[in-house]
DNA sequence: CAGTGTGAAGTTGTTCACAGCA
DNA sequence: TGCTGTGAACAACTTCACACTG
């Protein structure tokens, strides 16, 4: 159903998923002015195996040196860039609501190369005020901003009732991806890029663990 | 390395991934009256393959109509009981800064059988007050509590240098399972079931899929 | 030896093909 | 014909096995 002719597929998605985690460590050992870092260690950091550490680095442009490792300071550089974080995208949000605003509290979204610009709520209560220094707008303004400040990325916290809705504005307005935070599954044309956020699948994943304890 | 001796598996875990959005979109349908749907609906709406969702489905006990599908209503009593969304948990939350806040204001966690009893904290400016009728305590108020209120879930929302000793903690302290926001890994004992939930690696996805787009 | 790096084997998850049904 | 349900074929991911290196 789903044809993907691309031959792009050259990273393993989950390979991509627990690079974050590499990344973090690595910058967790810098700070301790760790030199070295080896597959084995960062394996039993994530509790997977030390093989799997050295495919996924095998999948970036780092190389380690025998007996000793992968240099720290290099590996932060090296998952960081491959992983698109220094480079700097602006982003819309859309729902300044409590979730919206704990993304707008995030600084590791601006470390990461996540600058949120500008908010929109349909909410009188917040619009016109600054969360974290950024200004929350009424939706009916999103056009004329978003033409003047060429946005790509659209971050989608509102209630699931109107994803879709204001997924269609986001579309019309020229965004390129949405990250969707609602559990409601959204449908954008074939080159918008959406990924699909949801915490009650971790949250299903973790009560099937719970239950299925003896 | 890690040996799982147990023939637990049954059920994949995309596939439970899968299913909180099926229900989402059940839920919908039963506010629109909808009595049957087909799971060509449910995987056109999920724009994934349509043996996909029988497969899904037929790990529930759920039996469909040929020609009709399945009944929305029974869909959505079934997937929420296998879900474990029925029972309701008492959780523990640590660390109520903007994402702690957020969760506790998220009306859905309710919904899906997750009730965050109490919420603790550090910082005085938030001691003593009340989140959506949470209240939130000072961190060492957690061994009273818990020994009270035999609460098995733990959320852990505070910084990344600060986990793994609230992990800790919260072990000692008799929690069963810990729903980990940190972008951290945090070490357990092996009967401590823990779910990392972090945002960074879809962030890392959502950069993937739109770098590597032509 | 303890570590990297990689092709091959094994496992898990997805898609296909088709039987059965109304 | 349009759908469920399932065993078989296929693709994706993980783990194993081993060559290589200081």
């Amino acid at each position: 159903m789903t044809k993907n002719e691309k031959i792009k597929k050259l990273v393993p998605e989950p390979s991509i998923r627990r690079m974050p985690a590499y990344l973090a460590y690595a910058e967790g050992l810098l700070r301790k002015k760790q030199m070295y870092v080896s597959s084995t260690q960062i394996a039993s950091y994530m509790s997977i195996d030390s093989t799997q550490v050295t495919k996924d680095l095998s999948y970036t442009s780092i190389v380690g040196k025998t007996r000793v490792g992968y240099e720290v300071s290099a590996l932060v550089k090296v998952l960081s860039e491959f992983l698109g974080f220094t480079v700097m995208d602006d982003a819309f949000l859309v729902g300044a609501g409590s979730l919206g605003s704990a993304l707008l509290h995030d600084s590791g979204l601006n470390n990461f190369g996540l600058k949120i610009v500008a908010a929109f709520d349909v909410n009188h209560k917040t619009i016109g005020k600054k969360i974290n220094d950024v200004e929350v707008f009424h939706i009916d303004q999103f056009r004329d901003l978003a033409q003047d400040m060429n946005v790509q990325m659209g971050i989608l916290t509102v209630p699931a009732e109107n994803s879709q809705t204001v997924a269609d504005l986001m579309v019309a307005w020229g965004i390129k991806a949405i990250w969707n935070f609602t559990p409601a599954r959204i449908k954008v044309p074939d080159d918008i890029i959406v990924q699909n956020t949801t915490l009650y699948s971790n949250l299903a994943l973790l009560f099937n663990k719970l239950h299925n304890e003896e």
